[in-house]
DNA sequence: GCCGTTTTCGGCCCGACTGTTTTCAGTCG
């Protein structure tokens, strides 16, 4: 998909104009039109200019700099930029601490153009001096790059929510803290996140700053002052505390959670009603009268919106969803009656069948499916033909004795790289669920793997298609495919799209899943579970789910039993 | 550069903390 390179495009343009020191708006229009075509879903390739110009953020200018870069590579306005400014000032822009006022300033000095240089420079102390920079802020230049060397800018979701968790234990425990949480993007279940936002009423501030900044893990304290302080952990991850009011701590949540472009939406709706909106609450302009903020959903209240949920707030249209009352009503966790992908220690799980069922039954799920691999996954201890009927038998024993639960026969089949599968349809008939999925030939052509995946889904024994894309977060890119092709062929044959709830994996991932929703496209989320302690990871995949505005009724796995084998084996009927 | 139930021009969110400053600019979120 060319949105990936277009966005980057529009960022690195906002990055130069920034330190050529243009109009602040133009910068933030690039940007804001940069993460609306990332986060779109649907590839810019095949728009129109009057489908472009629909995008939040794009106007003519950019509709046509998109459509310029679609017909030849390459943004004419973008290259003469690069002329002026050099990119690799872009860069520095990543160093904590450094901006574009003082990035250009270096550059008209000292021609600095990349770290290196940088670096170089501030250790040979040729900084200070300079206007505004002295021997504390060349210290923290040469901190800032070793920092961004260090580490790494996103984590996980799955790797920092526990830590974020400790934290707020940590603090509840340890400091005179009334209320605390956890805000920022990993309360609207980012993907990704890059740094841990903690919000807290405390009756003494000082003592929550200074508990914070000596908590265990701390490694760096990076700023402390009498409300609001961020250091860095161990891990490499920075985590910012603010201590508010009682009475501020609605406004000051939603604040703290973002995103940013959701905030200035909601100011920009407040001061179009004569109020102000800050971290404090929800201001009259004429006499500053306080309205509220105590509680987040004051605000929405006040500023004429239904209460958004963290997990929309991204400004991709749940603003206006909001103000005409029709926002999702997003599904939840305790929807989910069951996980449809788990391994069993039969293939490369560590679980047997009956502890899977017993481990199903504690988190009150009323089926679970049993899909270890098919042969062809040697390195899994794939399944034959002989193994899958055998353990068919032993479900259906188990089934006997089971009240009120079932366990659901199933398979995770390869999908070969011609399309074919590993079983033949006499054998894949005789199971309730099919999990297929791509496991080899990551490197074939987007053409050859979007045929592959659809040639599967037209087998109609195939009930659900698993983690779509292959992608491992941080670890390895999607496979080139179209997604609008599979996505119409899911809709078209009735087979389901996975959503994978491995923290690594969220795949479908977020715009996808919302793309999948407005085709109609029947959506399972399940874990991928190879351990016990992976079913949890169920609330990660719903988190993704939320965050693609999916409803309960779009996602299959919140149906009773009978009602989801009838959406997976509907296309079993149509032959 | 975008955008419009005040507008096609003139707006475009708001405050804390740091390091440099005699009152504030730069950066960050």
């Amino acid at each position: 998909m060319k949105n990936f390179d277009i966005s980057a495009i529009f960022n690195k343009i906002a990055d130069l104009l920034e330190i050529r020191g243009d109009n602040p708006f133009r910068v933030r229009a690039y940007r804001k039109a940069a993460f609306n075509i990332e986060t779109l879903g649907k590839d810019v390739s095949g728009l129109s200019t009057v489908d472009l110009m629909e995008i939040p953020g794009i106007g003519s200018d950019l509709a046509s700099k998109i459509e310029e870069y679609l017909r030849s590579g390459r943004i004419d306005a973008y290259e003469k930029l690069r002329q002026e400014v050099p990119e690799g000032l872009a860069d520095l822009l990543n160093v904590p601490g450094l901006g574009p006022k003082t990035v250009a300033l270096l550059y008209r000095q000292y021609k600095v153009k990349d770290l290196e240089e940088l670096e170089r420079l501030a250790r040979d102390h040729r900084l200070a001096g300079l206007p505004g920079i002295k021997e504390k802020t060349e210290g923290n230049i040469i901190k800032g790059i070793e920092m961004l060397r260090r580490a790494s800018s996103h984590y996980p979701l799955g790797r920092i929510l526990p830590m974020a968790e400790e934290i707020a234990r940590y603090l509840r425990d340890k400091a005179p803290v009334d209320r605390i949480d956890v805000a920022g993007s990993i309360r609207r279940w980012k993907e990704t996140v890059k740094d841990i936002d903690i919000l807290s009423t405390s009756k003494d501030p000082g003592a929550v700053m200074l508990a914070f900044t000596r908590m265990p893990g701390v490694k760096e304290t990076l700023m402390k002052g009498p409300t609001k302080s961020s250091v860095v952990m161990e891990e490499g991850i920075q985590v910012d505390i603010r201590v508010v009011e009682e009475d501020s701590y609605g406004s000051a949540l939603a604040y703290f959670t973002g995103s940013k472009a959701h905030n200035i939406r909601l100011r920009e709706l407040a001061a179009k009603a004569g109020m102000k909106l800050n971290e404090y609450g929800v201001f009259r302009e004429k006499d500053g009268k306080k309205l509220g903020g105590r509680e987040e959903g004051d605000i929405y209240r006040l500023l004429g919106l239904e209460y958004v949920p963290p997990e929309l707030r991204e400004d991709t249209g749940e603003i206006e969803a909001a103000a005409e009352g029709r926002l999702p009503r997003l599904v939840e966790l305790s929807d989910i009656r069951g996980d449809l992908h788990l391994h069993t220690s039969w293939s490369d799980g560590s679980q047997s069948i009956e502890d899977l069922a017993e481990t199903s039954i504690k988190r009150g799920y009323r089926y679970a499916a049993v899909t270890d691999h098919s042969k062809g996954l040697g390195v899994a201890h794939g399944l034959n033909e002989e193994r899958i009927l055998e353990q068919l038998k032993l479900i259906e024993g188990l089934n006997r004795r089971l009240k009120s639960f079932r366990v659901l026969s199933g398979v995770e089949i390869n999908i070969k790289t011609d399309g074919s599968l590993d079983f033949d349809a006499d054998l894949l008939r005789r199971l309730d669920i099919v999990v297929a999925s791509v496991h080899s030939g990551f490197k074939q052509p987007g053409e050859r793997i979007t045929k592959r995946i659809v040639t599967a889904m037209q087998n109609p024994y195939v009930s659900i298609i698993a983690h779509p894309t292959g992608r491992l977060i941080g670890e390895r890119e999607a496979y080139e495919m179209d997604m609008d092709a599979v996505l119409q062929a899911a809709s078209r044959t009735g087979t389901a799209i996975e959503i994978n709830a491995y923290p690594l994996r969220l795949d479908l991932s977020e715009s996808y899943a919302r793309a999948a929703r407005a085709k109609n496209v029947p959506l399972v989320i399940s874990t991928d579970s190879h351990t016990a302690g992976q079913f949890q990871n169920m609330a990660f995949g719903v988190g993704v789910a939320r965050r693609g505005w999916l409803e309960k009724s779009d996602v299959a796995n919140t149906l009773d039993c009978d009602g989801l084998l009838a959406v997976l084996q509907k296309k079993r009927l149509k032959k």
